[in-house]
DNA sequence: TAAATCATGTAAGAAAAAGTGACATTGAAT
DNA sequence: ATTCAATGTCACTTTTTCTTACATGATTTA
């Protein structure tokens, strides 16, 4: 299905349509890109064009506002994104030791929001686990 | 699947996005709307909008016309397409009688295209098939 | 072959959409 | 009360799109 991967980061919308579709000011959509928080791309006359996974990504950001999310707050969460797509992608790279399997066993435990509050770091820092 | 139907149909693409995507001119693709091969939608401020399905159909428009059917002959296609969607539809309402049912069949044989010449009427109007 | 028609190109002028940059506003946190 | 984060608004410019009209080359048709 490497198909519709295609069709859903194809640069193809104007803001007017993605104003419509998200429900956000061309204001809001050009300060979450100042923020970083979408890129899109831009055509030969400087117009932003975007994709239905920039679509997806401002509604997802629109959602997280709503909760009371705040820009760093949503910056952050997608860093972490990011972070963990390399390093699973370079892990694909590499095959994996023993204590990388603990490591990544142990990530998905801490990963699990609100079970570890954040001043436990004892256990966050036991490498035997 | 009626999500999926529903996104392909939204208009929200404009002219410019579907020159580059079917390779296009401007004039082409207004021209083929004069012709009413394609219906875009118009936003507030006239400009046209097209959706995923009308990609498709002009990527279709293309294709007959490097096989050299002109406009007429798409023209007709499509009238012809439209004519028994409509006809479909409209035997899903009342039941069907046998009579129905063969002529349904006979309409299937004839349009398997090439199979009988265009002069072969006999066959065609036989309505005891 | 001359004339008409088809499909497309091109140009002009107007209107809409989108760009940037600056300043204003509002609500929440300090 | 001040500050800051998120958004609104305005001014001005560039790009995109619209419509209308006329031009052109390739086919059809008379």
């Amino acid at each position: 299905m490497k198909e519709k991967e295609l069709r859903r980061s194809l640069a193809v919308l104007p803001i007017g349509t993605v104003m419509r579709l998200t429900n956000l000011s061309a204001r809001q959509i050009r300060y979450y890109e100042e923020q970083q928080l979408v890129t899109p791309k831009r055509n030969e006359g400087n117009r932003r064009m975007y994709s239905l996974n920039d679509i997806d990504r401002l509604l997802e950001i629109r959602d997280f506002l709503d909760e009371g999310i705040n820009m760093a707050g949503i910056k952050h969460i997608y860093d972490e994104k990011a972070r963990k797509e390399a390093q699973k992608k370079a892990q694909l790279e590499k095959p994996l030791t023993d204590r990388d399997v603990r490591k990544i066993l142990r990530d998905e435990f801490m990963s699990v929001s609100g079970l570890v509050r954040e001043d436990e770091v004892s256990f966050k820092h036991n490498k035997n686990f």
